[in-house]
DNA sequence: TCAATCCATCAACATATTTTGATCAAACCA
DNA sequence: TGGTTTGATCAAAATATGTTGATGGATTGA
């Protein structure tokens, strides 16, 4: 994930994480890579509903895996959200002149 | 909008910036305020698409309205994206701990 | 008062996203 | 080799989100 996000890059991201369950998998892995079966049961989800999750994440940046023998694991990929975070400064910075009436 | 946001808010926040209609709407606020009109031609889009995506912006505290006789003015509030940001440092700062493999 | 303008809201429809259960390939072990 | 485990993918169903066209309230000016 490079550092200049383009505005597609960026939408993805957002949709990423404004998922509840998303937001659980980025936190089940803030300590650290875990394989797909420990975040199963971890966070109480049928093996597909994980597995299509994991995909929206990994699409999106903010995941990379790593296979080893029959198990794969996860782990996060925080510059993804400096990333996004440096875009919201952007797009902030670009939004913060003056308010002009427009007519009346 | 304050400044620490909870999960619920980030998640709005996040869902409301996802789309590419409503960062039209937040680049076409971004020179100041304008009624909704104004931005109906600006963005070509009918009045009541623009109604739905400025309700979920302003819902999600991106943006304030104003009456002002038959006109409603709306403007960006950039502290909503702020506060963002500061969520994401947040939620990154707790993930950039050391990797440590589950089970082998 | 009457007609016109602005804009929110609603119901019906369209589209997109998520969930479920099943299947499959790869890796492993007996 | 044959059976088991892991996890991706698929099609179908369920749910959520966005769009359209119509209606209605508020404000204004004639």
């Amino acid at each position: 994930m490079q550092n200049t996000l383009n505005t597609d890059q960026s939408r993805q991201l957002l949709k990423a994480l404004a998922d509840p369950i998303r937001l659980d998998v980025i936190h089940a892995l803030s300590e650290g890579e875990r394989c797909v079966c420990d975040l199963t049961s971890a966070l109480n989800l049928s093996q597909s509903r994980l597995s299509f999750h994991l995909r929206v994440l990994r699409d999106a940046g903010l995941l990379m895996d790593r296979q080893s023998g029959r198990w794969i694991y996860y782990r996060l990929q925080p510059e993804a959200i400096a990333a996004l975070e440096q875009w919201l400064a952007g797009l902030r910075s670009r939004c913060t002149s003056t308010a002009a009436p427009c007519r009346e």
